[in-house]
DNA sequence: GCCATCGGCGCG
DNA sequence: AAAGCGCGCCGATGGC
């Protein structure tokens, strides 16, 4: 009976280990198309200013500089709060958690006044400039960038990374995504590869609650995301684009999974609509669509939902998810948070422990969260050592939680992604047990830039 | 000038 | 009964 639960040993390990590999990882670094990144600081610089020039000449502001005169600040959210809903006499309808007026991206979508859009597009790029491009540029040294690593920070034993945050550069949206990632290019004679663990933490999660609807649809190798936005929209199968999958991983599949309510969820999904611009493949947007469908509103978001609004839909389909679909997975929560409650602790499957006060939500998220981290991280240190061990030119050059970069050269190219794909799906389950489910990676290569990617077609060996 | 906190936003 | 998890960074704000 092989050994299926790792215990402290096996985590510290995990973690002197991890560290070591990730050190390796900083000293590699990313390089950088210097020449890129400083023209585009210089590009933004100047499109921002013209955003600005262009706000400044609008009604609204003519209105703010009188309340605030010379202190009058575009950046102020508190400025801001209070010429939408004090001023112009917008209704109010989300706070903070200190109870100010929300000036959030959500709650300025129902604010109609071009001014305010026009201020939200100004936001993304400001953004995109000071906080990313300004980022890579003020920590790039000989044309390298080496953000730093922890394992010791995240309460969940996931890492984190800083100096700059390499963990959070955008990709979601296409401007920005192309804006950023351009400035990420492969050393000569080298191409940059991305490998993910394709829905880490689902697989993971089975390891624990061990549904057996769950487990058996894993198996299937099935598009999740894309079933739930069929539903969720009541999409057929060739209607779900790109954008709307995205909407429902992220407002319903993520969502449930932490821990949210319906009520949040629907808000979610009918907000993606118009904030992503969602439309089926033959172009018809997702509000026409529902419509066709008997479905025109939202609903009071309330405790019984009116029948036929897009609430009382979504509402359905999350009793269905949890109560018919997997009810051994919503059983497990419970068992999980009462064992918790007695013990005052719980232990990951990788030989970690949380404790202290944590919500439901939190003790039953963390071990997932961790766990699925620590597939990847004993993937990388397997790699790293692998590559030294063969004296392989190519390296390792970063990590975002469920996926691993590196900078292979076209010479080792076949070899490593054979390695890299062996590991992160087979080696591990030789030497987790626990991992009861079977692992799938998916991966793509950038040979001019990080922005540019090619799906690379994996198969086992 | 330094520091902490908040609100906001980017990613998984 | 409870109701979205984890990070880091930016700018504003206010206290020292």
């Amino acid at each position: 009976m092989p050994k299926q639960k790792l215990g402290r040993t096996d985590a510290m390990r995990l973690l002197m280990e991890g560290q070591e590999a990730l050190s390796q990882v900083e000293s590699n670094g990313m390089r950088i198309d210097t020449e890129y990144a400083n023209r585009m600081m210089a590009e933004t610089q100047i499109k921002l200013d013209s955003m600005e020039e262009e706000l400044k000449r609008d009604d609204v502001w003519k209105e703010w500089k009188k309340v605030y005169g010379d202190r009058a600040n575009l950046d102020s959210n508190d400025q801001l709060g209070d010429i939408i809903f004090d001023k112009l006499k917008v209704p109010c309808e989300k706070r903070t958690a200190s109870g100010k007026p929300s000036t959030d991206e959500e709650a300025l979508e129902r604010v109609k006044f071009p001014f305010i859009q026009r201020l939200v597009n100004r936001g993304k790029l400001y953004t995109a400039r000071n906080t990313f491009l300004n980022g890579i540029c003020e920590e790039t040294v000989n044309g390298f960038l080496h953000p730093s690593f922890s394992l010791a920070i995240p309460t969940t034993y996931r890492s984190s990374a800083s100096l700059p945050n390499s963990q959070n550069w955008p990709i979601r949206i296409l401007r920005t995504a192309m804006l950023i990632r351009q400035c990420f290019i492969p050393r000569d004679g080298h191409t940059m590869v991305e490998f993910d663990l394709a829905s880490a933490e689902v697989r993971v999660s089975c390891c624990y609650h061990r549904d057996p609807t769950m487990m058996e649809y894993i198996g299937r190798n099935h598009d999740y995301h894309k079933d739930l936005a069929m539903q969720c929209y009541k999409l057929s199968k060739d209607q779900v684009t790109k954008p709307t999958r995205g909407a429902a991983k992220g407002g319903f599949v993520f969502a449930s999974f932490y821990g949210d309510y319906y009520v949040n969820i629907c808000q979610n999904l009918w907000n993606a609509i118009d904030q992503d611009d969602l439309k089926r493949t033959d172009g018809l947007g997702l509000k026409e669509h529902l419509a066709q469908q008997g479905i025109t509103e939202l609903g009071g978001l309330g405790r019984n939902p009116i029948p036929g609004t897009f609430e009382a839909h979504i509402k359905g389909i999350y009793e269905d998810f949890w109560n018919r679909r997997f009810p051994v997975y919503s059983q497990w929560k419970i068992d999980w948070w009462e064992e918790y409650l007695r013990n005052g602790y719980c232990e990951s499957l990788t030989g970690f422990v949380y404790r202290g006060i944590n919500k439901r939500n939190e003790i039953i998220n963390y071990p997932i969260q961790g766990s699925s981290f620590h597939c990847l991280l004993w993937t990388l240190i397997q790699v790293q050592k692998w590559l030294n061990g063969k004296r392989m030119r190519s390296k390792i050059i970063g990590q975002i939680h469920d996926s691993i970069i590196l900078d292979i050269h076209l010479a080792e190219f076949d070899d490593v992604i054979a390695q890299v794909y062996r590991t992160m799906t087979v080696d591990i389950r030789r030497e987790w047990p626990w991992l009861i489910v079977p692992l799938e990676a998916e991966a793509s290569r950038s040979d001019v830039n990080w922005f540019r990617k090619e799906e690379i077609k994996l198969q086992a060996a």
